[in-house]
DNA sequence: CGTTGGGTTGAGCTTGTTCAACCACCGTGG
DNA sequence: CCACGGTGGTTGAACAAGCTCAACCCAACG
């Protein structure tokens, strides 16, 4: 299935090895893929095999699209480790970035008349488990218990994406990056993810395509905050100082 | 329940009339109420008189609100009639129009550690059907069907605001007045509502918030595609008369 | 008939964009 | 080993889109 259509490498079924550099629990395809987002409940034991045997484990390298707007909706990806840029492509090489998704998260989730709704890249070398849609939805319909999760997982994500709303249309750049910082951190910290130093591993069109900014603003912007001794910059990594001060510039 | 805590005249439960304007069909309460968008499959009878046991109707003043961020999560509510402008308050006066939501839709669902998650605002005279939010939970828990489409809604409107992640992140100012035609057009047409002249009672203030740029862009915005002669302004009325032009113009 | 609120229009200003140069890093190949 | 080109990031200067502020219009209303 999975693999005949998308040119990812698939991984034999016992290679569960988990180094996720900056997760501090690896979370295995069979081990809660019902858990969309942030809570995870084991599920017991039959149930985590039925549901294993529709799941393949895939990795991507860092750039390879998991999915592209459009396409014929193949499967539904659980990251299991590394981190995807959720996109819109639009006219003139432009772009929206609507979300970066961390471990544990799910993607390639909506579809608009029988296309992924949107673009899914790898930002970092990625890890999935990967089920067949079809299965996918047969196996939540079948256990209340996941179908709830997914409900609370799309509920999540409305209420953030309803944020990055307010951030997109009302806040300077400076502002949108200050609040882009708290947004990872908080994201982060939510999936138990190190925060000091803050990972960043996409690039700075990455960042200003979610932002709604050209990159030179976005470099002007972190220049500024780093001047200010609001944080330091390192390459990827990113260390805040004065996250109160932080705060405050984001001004939400 | 609801009337306590909200300040809207409450029918009682013969008045059920339908004059809603521009709505070709008139929506009650008790009449699939569990629809939260678009599909409308009518309950059987048992199951209509149950949940309508738990609903309350409700008449709500232009700019009156339904409900406000941060309050402590009441009632949701079903529109049956008018418009509600759904948003984020932020600092300084500042807002975020998040969606404007058409008879059928629901609202006040979202919340966050037990407050809405958003404003409610009724932009025209509203009427909705007011839930316990306990009671609707329970009767979507007992009804899967009402259940699934519930999840559809949430999908849909997922959908949605990822297209106006692009719009606020990427457009123009004239692209995004376009566009925001054009979703409104779609939208109405999606919920049977007249589209020559298409209705837009909200104010130059609630479109500004919504698309993020002040009243003065979006007026000009307007005047130019008058000018252009895309299409043709009357006080809360607009006819678009090229619409393949006002596509393009919209960029996406 | 004056006031008020929403909408429009103009002029100047600010913010972020555009365009270009430059730098650091890195993998490649002579 | 070093020259080379490619990529991603930073910085500067000029420009333009949209914002601010102010004036004005018009309809509704007491």
């Amino acid at each position: 299935m999975a693999s005949a259509v998308i040119s990812a490498q698939v991984l034999p079924r016992k290679s569960l090895a988990s180094n996720a550099k900056y997760a501090k629990v690896a979370i295995p395809c069979f081990h809660c893929p019902a858990k969309a987002f942030n809570v995870c409940k084991p599920l017991d034991y039959e149930r985590q095999k039925e549901l294993f045997e529709t799941g393949v484990q895939q990795i991507w390298r860092r750039r390879q699209f998991l999915f592209r707007m459009g396409d014929l909706a193949g499967p539904i990806f659980k990251i299991t480790s590394g981190i995807v840029a959720v996109s819109k492509p639009l006219l003139e090489g432009r772009r929206q970035v609507s979300a970066f998704l961390l471990p544990g998260e799910v993607c390639g989730y909506l579809e608009t008349n029988g296309g992924y709704a949107f673009d899914g890249e790898a930002i970092t070398e990625v890890r999935t488990c990967s089920f067949n849609r079809r299965q996918f939805h047969a196996f939540v319909a079948a256990n209340r218990d996941v179908d709830n999760e997914v409900k609370a997982a799309l509920e999540e994500r409305l209420q953030q994406v309803g944020q990055q709303q307010a951030v997109l249309g009302q806040l300077t750049s400076t502002e949108r990056v200050a609040s882009f910082l708290l947004t990872m951190t908080r994201d982060y910290s939510a999936h138990g993810m190190q925060t000091r130093p803050l990972w960043l591993p996409m690039s700075r069109a990455d960042i200003a395509d979610y932002l709604g900014l050209r990159i030179e603003t976005v470099s002007r912007a972190f220049a500024k905050l780093k001047h200010r001794k609001v944080l330091e910059l390192d390459d990827e990594e990113v260390v805040i100082h004065d996250l109160k001060r932080l705060t405050e510039l984001a001004g939400i």
